[in-house]
DNA sequence: TTGTAATAATTGATATATCAATTAAATTTT
DNA sequence: AAAATTTAATTGATATATCAATTATTACAA
């Protein structure tokens, strides 16, 4: 245990690292240019018009200033689009561009082919326990 | 499947990043002015004193610019000192002071709690498997 | 209603991640 | 031995992470 124990935090970085490396990789070879990060926050956009900032920072989590600047390149870059909230003047109105619509659309055969690649040869048993013991972890760590 | 394969990886992510923000935290708490990742690299120069920067690197699991950068900052907070090798004039020494070796075991009982905080509540047998999963991602993505 | 507190987003500073390019030194090839 | 290749480390550029501080706005409370 206390050898496991030690390895576990090891392989749990060692694993994600490898796979944003492995889909960074796949997005690349496949012509988009988008890191991952900025598909999971226009993907949220997409899936939460509404969403505020700080909304988006912890569905994503990712702290606020993260979100904003990743929110200036994704503007920079075309595929998003902002605006005050009438409403509420210190909010900011979140809109994905066409563009933007595109990216996630095309984007999305990839990430699942590089899921199913990642999880290769994971049965479904396993892949629910390694999920209990991260949640689990998530739930120790807050 | 398909809902799993798709949250897992969120999940890999989060606990992690769960983590690390925790173990920082506790180091910050017990006053240990350090971060995980400069306590790793100390660790790794301690229990292997003749590495050289990019074996470093792969142990770590950091890119070899990273290595570098983290060791100028362990130089600067009198941690570690750096001298060219004269059998390989390419390579550095790296020598870990007595400061960096006396914090190194400091942390270390605050490093031991944390794990154990951390996986409360698991079992032996979950962790293996979760531990077997996460070889196979990383076998996978290779 | 005016002052205070809370909220949303931004900005600054520093650390790390990643890729590409560069420098310096050693090794191999011709 | 000179030229080409490889290796080790550094540096530059850009993206992200984290914490602290700041600005602007709204909500609340005395």
């Amino acid at each position: 245990m206390e050898k496991l124990s030690n390895i576990i935090f090891y392989n749990i970085d060692y694993s994600i690292r490898l796979y944003r490396m492995f889909a960074q990789k796949k997005l690349r070879e496949n012509g988009f240019k988008i890191t991952i990060d900025q598909w999971l926050v226009i993907k949220c956009i997409l899936e939460n018009p509404t969403i505020t900032q700080h909304e988006l920072s912890e569905l994503v989590f990712k702290d606020n200033a993260s979100v904003t600047r990743i929110i200036d390149l994704l503007i920079k870059a075309g595929y998003l689009e902002k605006e005050t909230n009438p409403e509420d003047r210190r909010k900011q109105m979140l809109h994905v561009t066409e563009t933007g619509e595109a990216i996630i659309k095309n984007v999305h055969e990839v990430v699942l082919q590089n899921r199913s690649k990642a999880l290769n040869g994971i049965n479904q048993e396993e892949l629910e326990i390694a999920d209990t013991v991260l949640r689990k972890i998530i739930a120790n760590c807050k």
